[in-house]
DNA sequence: TTGCTTCTGTGCGCTAGCGTACAGAGCATG
DNA sequence: CATGCTCTGTACGCTAGCGCACAGAAGCAA
């Protein structure tokens, strides 16, 4: 029954070997991530790394002017604080929770100690890693070539992906930051894939209503990312499939 | 006298422990990249890393209609070919070289045995990872928020700073590739810079003339990046001073 | 010289997205 | 029920950059 909170459901940790994971697992501790909260902020040293397990963080790139970007989203497929055992200790970028849910943490100097035994776990991190790398280069040209409104499925597609609902609790002013957009565009272009049918949404909270259709609307970057994960992560399926388990 | 063509010119060979480099010395084949060479192709696994020493080569993310985008780039102060020790093998990414010169390459094999060592030289290759991974952050967002007139100050600053000269052998039409925009729109920004006496350009050779008038011009992307590379990786000398050694 | 190619400059209409301003609608709270 | 706040919708002028078209200039080749 305790299913709803098993830390395996996060894909990584549940990639580990049964060896592997019994070191970890005595020192993995819940958490409950609220929306908005921040799990590591610009140039500071992170304590913990975090596994959601059906939460979403967002990792932003923030500017001195305070406007922010999204390069890269985290859900039940990763990890949050790869700069841990990248050895950098610190990033220049903010990881923020997008959608609310749990998350178990470990000591930073734990996941390091497990990271540089340099066993199996170490290449799923790397390959993770590798992923997360895709994800952002995916952006940044994303960022260039493509319309908002095909950024704004790509977006909601990558969110539906790491979640187990098709509901998001999102407003649209949220939204913008993420994409480092206006609100005005955000609401032109939902407006759009409402009226279509694809989407409803109702004051901060997003119902999805036609996959396909976002599919159908969504720029190439959508599937060259997730192809990407799907390539180097298979057996952590990071599609849904594994959360119906 | 050998100075110009020892392979330690590029800062990770040099970073490494005289055992390693030892290790891998025998096997550093040096070659010579000319302008427009392609190291990587989308998708396709590589059979060697390279290390350039007086080279540079751009890291670009191709689109399925051919357009592109440069994600990062990388000179003497680094290494192509990461997804082979992050465990992809391949990258959705293509590697092109931007300015012509002299690289070492090294079997694919061998550099991934010497990192699953998990001694000094796995954690260089991880810090390097992760200042790349902050290039390619710091694009994306610069993408979505800085000008054009910005970004190609950014762009002309990282080469240059890879670069020995003062001089790029490269037209307008190849820069407006890397940063995925017009011809025409680098011919008027550029245009600006010849101007104010900042750079001169004539059919495929730009000269920077006033490298801190650049710097007044451009974006905090420029300055973001190359600090995270220099508390990264300290004892490389990001700059230029090590080649003047 | 002549011709061909490559590189750069310029002009023009078009569009996506920005900045700003404001209005209405839903929800919570006192 | 009145107030205030948050979220969403809409409108309008502005600008950066796009797409296209073409012209001149510089270099290469015969």
């Amino acid at each position: 029954m305790n299913q709803q909170h098993d830390p395996r459901q996060n894909h990584l940790l549940a990639a580990l070997t049964d060896e592997e994971y019994e070191r970890l697992a005595p020192n993995l501790e819940r958490v409950n991530l609220t929306l908005g909260e921040s799990l590591a902020e610009s140039g500071q040293a992170m304590r913990y790394v975090y596994f959601p397990t059906d939460s979403i963080v967002s990792l932003l790139c923030v500017m001195e002017d305070g406007d922010s970007t999204e390069i890269a989203v985290v859900g039940p497929e990763g990890i949050v604080g790869i700069s841990l055992f990248m050895g950098g200790e610190t990033t220049p970028s903010r990881a923020i929770v997008q959608s609310g849910g749990t998350a178990y943490r470990l000591k930073g100097h734990l996941l390091k100690d497990e990271f540089y035994r340099a066993g199996p776990m170490q290449r799923l991190m790397l390959r993770y890693t590798q992923a997360l790398l895709t994800q952002m280069a995916q952006t940044a040209i994303c960022n260039r070539h493509h319309s908002l409104d095909e950024q704004l499925c790509r977006w909601l597609l990558l969110s539906l992906d790491r979640l187990p609902t098709n509901e998001l609790l999102m407003t649209q002013e949220l939204i913008a930051n993420m994409l480092g957009v206006r609100r005005e565009g955000v609401t032109e272009s939902a407006g759009k894939l409402q009226k279509d049918g694809l989407i409803a949404y109702h004051r901060g909270r997003i119902t999805i209503l036609n996959r396909a259709g976002l599919e159908e609307r969504v720029c190439e970057c959508y599937e060259t990312v997730k192809q990407e994960y799907d390539r180097l992560l298979p057996y952590t399926h990071s599609g849904k499939a594994f959360l119906r388990d």
